[in-house]
DNA sequence: CTGAAAGCGCTTACAG
DNA sequence: CTGAAAGCGCTTACAG
C-alpha cells in the first residue's frame, strides 16, 4: 500500500471510529456533558430553553447517543438473543417475524444466531450471547437434550423456549398443543369416512413427532379404530423424507385412504409422491399437514393442515421475556392451540366398507 | 407484592445484573485487573503460569468478558445490522441465513431487523443501528428510494447493499444480473419452440421487475418474435397477484403458450391458476419463475426457473463488508449470475405454427 | 437549574 | 513479567 494510500485509510477509519459524543455536543452548547446527557434524555431538572437549544444541535450534528456507552452504566442493553435452527425452515421465520415486531414494539434489538442443530455451536451461541450482554433469551426449537435445558436454566440471564424438546420447570416456554391438535385433525379424517388412516412421523425423535403420534392414537383409540402398526412410516421433516415415506405406504397390499403427515413439508412430499404413482389427493388419498406454512393454501389441491399461529407464538414469547424482565410473575408454560384449516386436500374415501 | 416477594426479586435482579468482572477475578487470583486482561487474551507479557491459572479461575467462576465494555475501548462491536423487509419473505431468510453463517466465522454477531417496506421505519432501524454502534450494515431488497440511498451514503458506518433498488455509485453492493438472467429463461423457452411468451411482472415497480422485462425483451426482439403488449401482465410478486394476472392471460382471444414470471411465488399463483382453467402445466403452458425458493423444485410440476444463490449472495455481502472494515479496497459492484434451472414446467409447445 | 465527580468493565500505553 | 493510571461515552448521586 502506498503511503498516501496509507494515510486515506488512517482518515478514513478515524472519521468511522469517532462518533461526536456527548463532550463534543456540551463545547458546541457550552454546558456541561451531564446538562446535554439530561437534556437529551428530557429531565425535568433541566430548562425548557436549554433542552431545546441541546436537542437542535445534537440534531445538527447527527448525534447518536452510543447505546454501548449507556448500556454500561445502566446495566441492561435492551437487546434479546434468539436462536433458531436455521432462519432459512419458514416456521423459524415466522416465529423470529413475530418476535421482531414486539421487540422493535418494545425498544428492543435483537441477536439472530442460526445454532444449524448443532449442540456445540448452540453453547457457543448462547455464550456470545452472554457476553454481548443480552436481556433475554428465546430459543426456538431447539433439540439439544435436557443436560443442556438444565444448562441453560442455570443461567443468569431470563430464557425463554419455544416449541422446544423437554421445556422442564425451570424455564418459561411457549408450546403448541401437539396432541390436541393431532387428535383433532385425525378426528376430522375419521368423521369424514376414513379407517384406514396413516402416521407419516420424523425419524429423528422429535419431541412434537412424539406427541403429534400420540394425538393420532388417542384419536383412532377413541374412534375404537384398531392402530396398524404397518401404518406408521418415517420421514425427515422435509419434502423428500415425505415422499420416500409415502412411497412405502402406497406398495402396502392394503393402502391407508388418509395420510396424517407430521408438517406441511412432509405432505408436500406426500402429494408430490401420491402423483408420481397415478393417484389423486383427495381421490385416492387425504392427505393433512401440520404448521400452515404460507405456501400450503396454494398447493395443489390446497392443503388442509394445523396452523400453527407463528407470529403470534413469537410475539408472545418476547411478551412473556419482557414480563420476566419487569419481575412480574406469568405463566410457566403457556399452550398455545393449533387450528384446523380445512381445505382440498381432505375428503371422504372413495368406497366405504 | 409482599415485602418477601420484593425481596426475592430485588435479589434476583442483582444477581442478574451483576455478572463478575475482571475485578472479581483479579481478588480471586491476587493479581491486578490489568493482569487478568492480559492473561485472557493471552498477551505474551504474562508468564505461561499465570495465565493458565488465571484461566482456570475464569472458567470454575464462569466469567464471561462483557463485550459492552470491551467494546467502548477498543470502538468496535463485531456486529453487522441487517434490515431486510420481512424475515418471513423465503428470499430474505436464505440470504440472512448466509450472512450469519459468514459473520459466526469471523466473530461478528448480527442484529437483524424488518423495515416492512416502510420508509420511516428503515429510517428508524438504521438510526438504531448507528446507535448500537454496529460495524456495518447490510440492506436487502429495500425499495427505499433514491433519496434515502443518499442519506445512508453519508452514513458513517460501512454498508452493502444486497439486491437493492438503486444501490448508487457510493456505497458497495451485491446484485443479481437480472437481465442477463431473464434473457436466457426467455431464449430457453424461444429454443423450446414457444413464439407466444407472455410476461407476468410486479406491478410495485421494483427495480428488478424493470430488468427483467427488459432482459425479456432484449431475447424477444434478439429471436426477431415481435412484442405483444397484451402479453404484459402485472402481479404482486405473490401468488394471489400470480394467479389474477395468469386468469388475464387466460381469457385472452389468442393465449400465450408460456409465461415467464417475475418470481417463483407468483408462478406458483400462475400454476394453480392454470389448473383451475382445467389446463395443463407444460402441456398447455410453459411456465417459469424466478430464485428458486427451496419448494419450487417440489411443486407440481417441478417448477423451471432462475436460480438466485441467497445464501452465497448473504455470504458475499458479509465478506465485502470485512474487506470494507478491513480497509482494503475491494470491488465496487459485485454481480452475480442466476443459473438457469430446469425441470419440468416448460416443454415445446403443442402445436407449432 | 447546572456542574464536578465517580463509576460502569474493560484495554493499553507507561513505569518499574 | 506485573501493576497503577488513564480513558472509552455515558448516567447519576452529590453539591451548590
Amino acid at each position: 500500500m502506498s503511503t498516501r494510500n496509507a494515510n486515506v485509510c488512517a482518515m478514513r477509519r478515524k472519521s468511522l471510529a469517532n462518533p461526536i459524543s456527548i463532550k463534543d455536543i456540551a463545547r458546541m452548547a457550552d454546558v456541561s456533558h451531564s446538562t446535554v446527557s439530561r437534556a437529551l434524555s428530557n429531565s425535568p431538572m433541566i430548562s425548557a430553553q436549554t433542552t431545546e437549544r441541546i436537542h437542535r444541535i445534537a440534531e445538527q450534528s447527527q448525534y447518536r447517543a452510543s447505546e454501548v456507552a449507556r448500556s454500561l452504566v445502566t446495566r441492561h442493553t435492551r437487546t434479546v438473543g434468539i436462536v433458531v435452527t436455521t432462519i432459512a425452515d419458514p416456521f423459524a421465520a415466522g416465529v423470529v417475524d413475530g418476535i421482531e415486531d414486539a421487540a422493535t414494539e418494545f425498544g428492543f434489538s435483537v441477536f439472530l444466531a442460526n445454532s444449524n442443530a448443532d449442540p456445540e455451536r448452540e453453547i457457543r451461541v448462547v455464550r456470545s450471547f452472554e457476553e454481548r450482554r443480552v436481556d433475554g433469551i428465546i430459543v426456538t426449537s431447539s433439540r439439544a437434550g435436557a443436560i443442556y435445558v438444565r444448562m441453560i436454566g442455570q443461567l443468569r440471564i431470563p430464557i425463554v423456549l419455544l416449541n422446544n424438546q423437554h421445556p422442564s420447570e425451570y424455564v418459561q416456554s411457549v408450546m403448541i398443543d401437539n396432541v390436541e391438535a393431532s387428535a383433532r385433525a385425525t378426528s376430522h379424517l375419521i368423521e369424514l369416512g376414513h379407517q384406514n388412516i396413516a402416521y407419516l412421523g420424523d425419524r429423528y425423535g422429535e419431541q412434537s413427532d412424539t406427541e403429534r403420534f400420540s394425538g393420532y392414537r388417542h384419536a383412532l383409540q377413541a374412534a375404537g379404530l384398531c392402530f396398524r402398526p404397518e401404518f406408521i412410516v418415517l420421514g425427515d421433516g422435509k419434502p423428500e423424507g415425505g415422499m420416500k415415506a409415502m412411497a412405502q405406504l402406497l406398495a402396502l397390499a392394503e393402502r391407508p385412504t388418509a395420510v396424517f403427515c407430521y408438517n406441511d413439508m412432509s405432505a408436500l412430499g406426500a402429494l408430490r409422491q401420491v402423483r408420481v404413482a397415478g393417484l389423486q389427493v383427495p381421490g385416492d388419498i387425504s392427505l393433512t399437514g401440520f404448521d400452515d406454512l404460507y405456501i400450503s393454501q396454494y398447493m395443489q389441491p390446497a392443503l388442509t393442515t394445523l396452523r400453527q399461529p407463528m407470529r403470534q407464538m413469537g410475539r408472545m414469547a418476547m411478551e412473556t421475556l419482557i414480563q420476566l424482565l419487569k419481575g412480574s410473575a406469568s405463566a410457566h408454560s403457556i399452550k398455545v392451540a393449533a387450528e384446523l384449516v380445512l381445505r382440498e386436500s381432505t375428503a371422504p374415501p372413495k368406497r366405504r366398507k
